[in-house]
RNA sequence: GCCCCCGUAGCUCAGCGGAGAGAGCGAAGGACUUCUAAUCCUUUGGUCGCAGGUUCGAGUCCUGCCGGGGGCACCA
């Protein structure tokens, strides 16, 4: 029995014993609570139903309970129902129902752990979006393996999710950029507003080699000429960099294309004409004030040119016509200033502010000796996704920015790029993953034939870590809905650790592969249909991480 | 000044209102002739920043303080 298959015999079992004893049946929760007690005492589930109810009955939370575990007792799947402090009720599994997790996990195989929940969604998530005017750096990193791994997550619960990057490939950023390469292209030093790393001269002279004449040229054209060129082979190295990294993306927005298009002066036209936008101070301005901005922005500068809201406000609308019904916008803390103007954007053209959802995750800092380093260009601390990657390789690296929450901020020690350390727990999860994965091979070099598991006498799995392994898996679906529900990508990685630390208990203790000679016994088919649902749990979740799941470690 | 995030074991961090607060690392000691020891088992370790409030019940929710980080442009 899962656990949302118990919810729902407890919600029955509940409205039966309330209209039989004529109580009203609208006092019960719509869902009910099912939760695994931190101490086993307290059995395998217990639900606060008569804690929650029993107020609006007029009845004491344990004589509610008691009643409750009466009856549930009567049932098979129920080995031992009992009232428990102020009216907990603490219930055992029956070993056999117990068993009908495995059976369920194995037989959803790789759709074990989807949902529906957010089917029927059309989703754009937006992340990473880091300005093209240099590699990408340890924050973008984070967003690149925690959005992605959402993006597989909302995907999981029935979502269409389109995965998107906007590049800024427009305004004074880039100017700066080209200018640096034009410098460098010079074997000038970067402009003191410029861009100083290595990676500007290796760009600026492969511009000279693909357009050998590009120093030569007229000023507006040659500063077009490696505009074009460098802006294009930076995206060419971070779409490289990202795709090694396991992180694709449908879509990679260019903001210019905004701007050429026409985009920008229809959005802001609309919006003049809705009155969205006002005239004062010989600039135009947004009233986001009336949507829970700060205050209002300025969206047609006083020398007429567009402020950066601006191609935001087309975007969005280009979004929207898109089809999408939420827009999802991955942002690091040092851009929580946009909520307010990006939901004002959405409100400006009419739009309910809730279909723009900015999620901010906190900045991500080096630290060598347990002291802060700063990041800097000049002094060559500059760490890029690359960089970890080339360190740690792309699975830890990918979970060690996932496994905690984006409103922590993150430290990254120096010392992971010159020490090999395995103390990163994606090698605990993996190394479970192997493991069960050399099992299924003994398993099958000894010619053991596992059978359906509808066919499997999973009760015979009683022993203390086969019900928490069991139960464990039995979690799966709830946590992959609970991580797409609350965007928190984490929650899911701490629950592999749980699951591989189960598995290692269990692996430790119970013995499923016949020794020597010994026939195959009902039990060895058993655990061997535990051990397959675990792998098969384990391998859904990491691949929901964009995290590999290896045969062999 | 205003806004957002954080404050839990020596360190890094989990803990979407539930019952002696957990993990990893660190420290001390154990377990491999048998399914992978990248594992497992002991032990060590805590005023959950402080003070109020809501609740049958608060690390979790609310308010106020105190620390740390980030943000408050006609820059992008």
């Amino acid at each position: 029995m899962t656990p949302a298959a118990l919810a729902d015999l407890v919600r029955t079992t509940a409205v039966h014993v309330l209209s039989t004893r004529g109580l009203d049946t609208t006092a019960l929760p719509a869902a009910v609570t099912i939760e695994r007690p931190r101490n086993p005492e307290h059995g395998d589930y217990a639900t606060n139903l008569a804690l929650q109810s029993a107020k609006r009955l007029g009845l004491s939370p344990r004589e509610l309970a008691g009643w409750l575990a009466e009856a549930l007792a009567e049932t098979d799947a129920i080995a031992a129902a009992e009232v428990a402090g102020p009216g907990f009720l603490n219930l055992r599994l029956a070993a056999d129902a117990q068993g009908d997790i495995v059976r369920a996990a194995l037989q959803a195989g790789d759709d074990y752990g989807r949902g529906e929940a957010l089917a029927g969604r059309s989703i754009n998530l937006e992340f990473v979006s880091a300005n093209p005017t240099g590699p990408i750096h340890l924050g973008g990193t984070r967003w690149a393996a925690v959005g992605d791994a959402l993006g597989r997550i909302l995907a999981a619960q029935g979502a269409q999710v389109t995965r998107e990057y906007y590049f800024n490939d427009a305004g004074a950023q880039i100017d700066r950029f080209v200018r640096s390469l034009i410098a460098a292209a010079k074997g000038e030093p970067a402009p003191e507003d410029g861009y100083g790393g290595a990676y500007i001269a290796d760009i600026a002279a492969e511009v000279l080699r693909r357009e050998p004449s590009a120093l030569s040229l007229p000023g507006a054209e040659r500063h077009e000429a490696f505009r074009r060129i460098g802006v294009g082979l930076m995206f060419d190295e971070i779409k490289r960099s990202l795709h090694e990294f396991g992180t694709d993306f449908d879509v990679y927005f260019h903001e210019n294309s905004l701007h050429t298009s026409g985009a920008v002066s229809r959005a802001v036209e609309q919006l003049k004409e809705s009155g969205a936008l006002y005239h004062a101070d010989g600039a135009w301005w947004l009233r986001s004030t009336e949507y829970g901005d700060d205050k209002d922005r300025v969206v047609i500068k006083s020398d007429g040119q567009p402020a950066y809201i601006a191609g935001d406000i087309a975007y969005f609308q280009d979004k929207r016509g898109r089809g999408f019904d939420l827009c999802i916008y991955m942002l690091g803390a040092d851009h929580h200033g946009y909520i307010g103007r990006l939901k004002a954007a959405a409100a400006a053209f009419g739009d309910d502010p809730d279909s723009v959802e900015v999620l901010i995750g906190q900045m991500v800092n080096l630290v060598k000796d347990g002291k802060p380093v700063r990041m800097s260009k000049r002094a060559g601390t500059v760490v890029t996704l690359e960089d970890l990657v080339d360190a740690v390789g792309v699975d830890a690296a990918r979970y060690s920015m996932i496994r905690s929450s984006v409103d922590s901020s993150l430290d990254v020690d120096l010392d992971l790029f010159s020490k090999r350390s395995n103390e990163n727990p994606v090698f605990y999860v993996q190394y479970a993953h192997a493991r069960l994965a050399s099992m299924a091979r003994n398993a099958a070099e000894l010619g053991i034939d596992l059978g359906d598991v509808a066919d499997a006498d999973l009760g015979l799995l009683t022993h203390d870590r086969e019900g928490e392994l069991i139960r464990t898996i039995g979690e799966f679906p709830a946590v992959v809905a609970t991580a797409a529900e609350l965007r928190e990508p984490h929650r899911l990685a701490r629950y592999l650790e749980s699951l591989a630390s189960a598995y290692h208990k269990w692996y430790d203790t119970c013995r499923a592969l016949p020794q020597g000679d010994e026939p195959v016994t009902p039990l060895n088919i058993a655990r061997l249909h535990l051990n397959n649902a675990a792998r098969q749990v384990l391998a859904n979740g990491l691949g929901l991480l964009g995290v590999t799941a290896p045969e062999r470690m």
